[in-house]
DNA sequence: GTGTGGATTATCT
DNA sequence: GATAATCCACACC
């Protein structure tokens, strides 16, 4: 078994979480080969408080029940129509709090990562959004609600140690209808790193 | 380089 | 029936 992030790193509130994976490999592997990428970007989403989270106000549907799984668990859905976006369930069991992976660094398996992203003009196009990066590890509900300190097939290793000074923290994107959530400095950013879905100011 | 609108359908109300 | 934690193409500067 492959060195692994093991469940105590993940038991911790989302937004801990979300700038702890920073740095971090995540992996896909399927049929004995690996595809791999550094974590830049990441979005918290502080559970049923949360009026931007799917678990706001205690929703608890078919789709998101992977969110109430113990921290370490895939919350793998679809959305738009046509995309898989993927997070990392933080805290504990039954407290629905989760963290979105937003943007990769390509670490291995570039050319399987060319192959599903075909409409990637440069190197940057290829995982700099949630579901690009999901297009690119061919991730998909397949692995929705798996567990990353066991599975075979998807899981997150040790990387570099990010300094808080290489962080930064934004609003998240694509959040428009959230009231007073709407603004909170939720995304976290590694500091002007060229993979990021957009520029941190 | 920036901004806008269309794609496309599972999921929820 | 409306919406969506997005991406891409194309217009325009």
């Amino acid at each position: 078994m492959p060195d692994r992030l093991r469940r105590s790193f993940f038991r911790k509130p989302a937004d801990r979480l979300a700038a702890d994976l920073l740095g971090q490999r995540l992996v896909r592997a399927h049929r004995g080969h690996r595809r791999a990428g550094i974590i830049v970007e990441t979005e918290a989403y502080l559970g049923t408080i949360d009026a931007a989270a799917h678990t706001y106000q205690g929703r608890r549907t078919p789709r998101n029940e992977a969110m109430y799984a113990d921290a370490g668990h895939a919350y793998v859905y679809f959305t738009y129509g046509m995309h898989h976006c993927m997070n990392v369930v933080a805290h504990s069991a039954d407290t629905p709090e989760a963290v979105l992976i937003r943007a990769l660094e390509p670490a291995e398996g570039l050319e399987a990562i060319r192959r599903r992203r075909p409409k990637a003009r440069r190197d940057t196009d290829l995982t700099s959004g949630p579901a690009k990066l999901c297009a690119a590890l061919d991730i998909d509900r397949k692995l929705n609600a798996a567990d990353l300190t066991s599975s075979t097939r998807l899981w997150i290793e040790p990387g570099h140690t990010i300094t808080p000074d290489r962080i930064v923290r934004t609003p998240r994107i694509g959040i428009d209808y959230a009231a007073e959530w709407t603004e909170k400095p939720l995304r976290f950013c590694l500091r002007n790193h060229p993979h990021l879905s957009r520029p941190a100011p």
